[in-house]
DNA sequence: TATGAATGAGTGTTCATTCAT
DNA sequence: CATGAATGAACACTCATTCAT
């Protein structure tokens, strides 16, 4: 009766708020991860918790409405590089930009990594994006610039498989989930090249005082 | 198995209800993931929550054990793989026996996805294991196996990047991530070969049934 | 009615809460001590646990508002007993009145007991009251009415003298405790008057049926 | 069926233990209250908790015994002072001699102020101190030492109310109490005499700092 | 319609007491 | 008899969700 879907548009206030909650919920899971109240969410957002339970009918419901937009995002950079005639320009670029997107926000990270997170708006978008990704690939594979065993369902696991690297080096080493997509990318591409790595691999130092300023910062919590 | 050793051993019947709780434990982390209740731990043991609690501090203790538990076990691969001859094989193994330890546990993949999760007795063992992982990279380099831009911290990484993978393919198709690991492995080996993939790509219609069931049985809890 | 005037003013329903809960709380600390739960102040107030943890940030919150409430109206009392001409009837009335408003309050008792219950609100208050009490001494030995060598401090510890014997006393002989006031009064007057009682002294038969009394409804409890 | 009274002695090493878990309660007791668990008393004593619940049924018996041998000293304490040939210096020194005793112990404290705490055994140590202190009081008036009005029930609540003097200033006044006795019995007393206080007052400097090192130490806790 | 107050089941944790070893 | 492992009710406190204003 509340959440309007695409049909009958909201009010403009409603809509108005409806995207000040999304913003909100995204800045905060994007700073604190998908653990943030919805208290906290609705003031930020400069409203009461009660508004946010009109324009959504719960938390998942707003955490669902925020993977559903960006994967709309997704499913627009996967048209745009549809337009690219390089096949595996056009596949790379896909998952660079896609992953480039993820970055920096933890929620969405822990959406990608969870994939019991999301309803069936969200598979809407999905299915809607498939074919896409299936073009992208057979186009590749035509070419001749990737192997031939790659499936298009591979690009969706290849792009989760970036989740937990993104996620424990955000601060240290922002750019180095691109090292190990250069990694599977030289392991598909039929060239047999071997890339430049486009960012170095984590000293070992680093590693640990990164864990540790985490724990740290984890146990003031 | 793991703590008692150093401390004076337990009474019999105290070891055995450790010993249940962390089966318990791993269980409901593999099941469920580490936001488990310790009263359903301690139920699913058999006992009651105090028991838990005098067992183990509190919450984090028990996962600290059980990490520690399991990377113990990993430190225990990688000793068994530097004897393996062959370095390329060495390092492989290594991969796949430890990535094989983390199938089917969801728990333990939450911990290593996430370095803030363990204590003090956690990072000894890691500091353990860190120079043989150097040891199974330099001897595969120096025999000329694998890319001279490989670094030793790549290892830890590749392994948490299969996580998200496993964890949302477990039911449907448990060596899927397998087929990941060959794309990674084939862009690192120098040879340029290109490897058999020792799993088919998920089709889409599973990956779409996949999911779904997922999120009905976690809305049923 | 306490801090409500420098925030914002509540809610209408949100201050009738607020009131019942201090009043249940004053009850129940009143009958039962300070360790009665929060839970059991909620209900009696007639509200859920989370409303009170919506008013209060925690127990000792409740605690410390309801003891800022009562210090305030001792303050008020101060104030008023320095209006009184005759300098002795100013310090004695101040003695009764405050012990009186202790009296019947189990937990106002334990409060003032233990300095170390209250936060820096209390102190405020206590620091306003210092001087007050200071001012009705030294009226009182200018006016050659009490002792030298009696000193304002002196005032608050003749009054948590008299918590025991309250706390003991309360059903049996509820004026019991102003005998002893009379006692230590006699004791620091100058004029070194003998004056009458205002309450006889228990029966020794009194005194044991009352303490087993007690014992019952604890145990019961 | 396990606790002996007075009747059928204990076993010697069973009345060994007994007398240790005393020992070991009136420490704890005096050193930090009542809270302390019976598992540190029994660790404390050097046996297990069981040994502790197989010579006293509950936590409160072990109390009430604690309470019962104070008594008994007490008791003692009384006989001696009716040797005292001079009557006022035979109330007086009980009175002097029995505060000290509650000195130095929170435990004791606790009990004091708490009428409520306490078993029938302990009244029948009552019983029989209460002719003794009759006897003290009744010498005291014959010899014209006290005012007619004072009774022997006072002599307890004038010790009870001592205690939460003593106890708020044990760290930094040990002797202040002893002032607030002086003023009482300068109430009492029929020669109207002003005695020399035993100890000065606190100044409020004092009074404030040792509040908030008490807070201090507790918000540490 | 928007608000934020109210709710209460649920969380981690403690401790007096019981009972198997 | 002594031990300490086991128990679970109880506590302070949180937060997703509902509902009166």
């Amino acid at each position: 009766m509340a959440q309007a879907d695409a049909a009958r548009p909201l009010r403009k206030d409603a809509q108005i708020n409806r995207e000040r909650l999304l913003e909100a919920a995204r800045e905060l899971f994007a700073a604190k991860g998908l653990d943030v109240t919805l208290n906290d969410i609705a003031h930020h957002a400069g409203v009461g918790v009660g508004t946010a339970y009109r324009r959504f009918a719960n938390k998942g419901e707003i955490i669902d409405a925020l993977f559903e937009e960006r994967l709309q995002a997704v499913e627009a950079v996967a048209r745009e590089a549809l337009d690219e005639p390089d096949p595996w320009l056009a596949l790379t670029s896909y998952l660079r930009r896609t992953l480039r997107m993820q970055f920096g926000d933890r929620g969405l990270h822990q959406i990608m990594d969870d994939p019991t997170l999301g309803d069936e708006r969200i598979n809407d978008v999905r299915v809607r994006i498939a074919p896409l990704i299936v073009e992208l690939v057979e186009r590749a594979k035509t070419a001749g610039a990737i192997r031939d065993d790659f499936a298009p369902t591979d690009v969706t696991f290849i792009q989760s498989a970036m989740a937990p690297i993104m996620d424990s080096t955000r601060d240290v080493a922002p750019d180095l989930y691109e090292r190990y997509l250069t990694f599977i990318l030289d392991g598909i591409r039929s060239d047999r090249q071997v890339s430049l790595l486009p960012a170095p691999a984590l000293s070992s130092a680093i590693t640990h005082s990164a864990m540790t300023r985490k724990r740290r910062s984890r146990s003031a919590t």
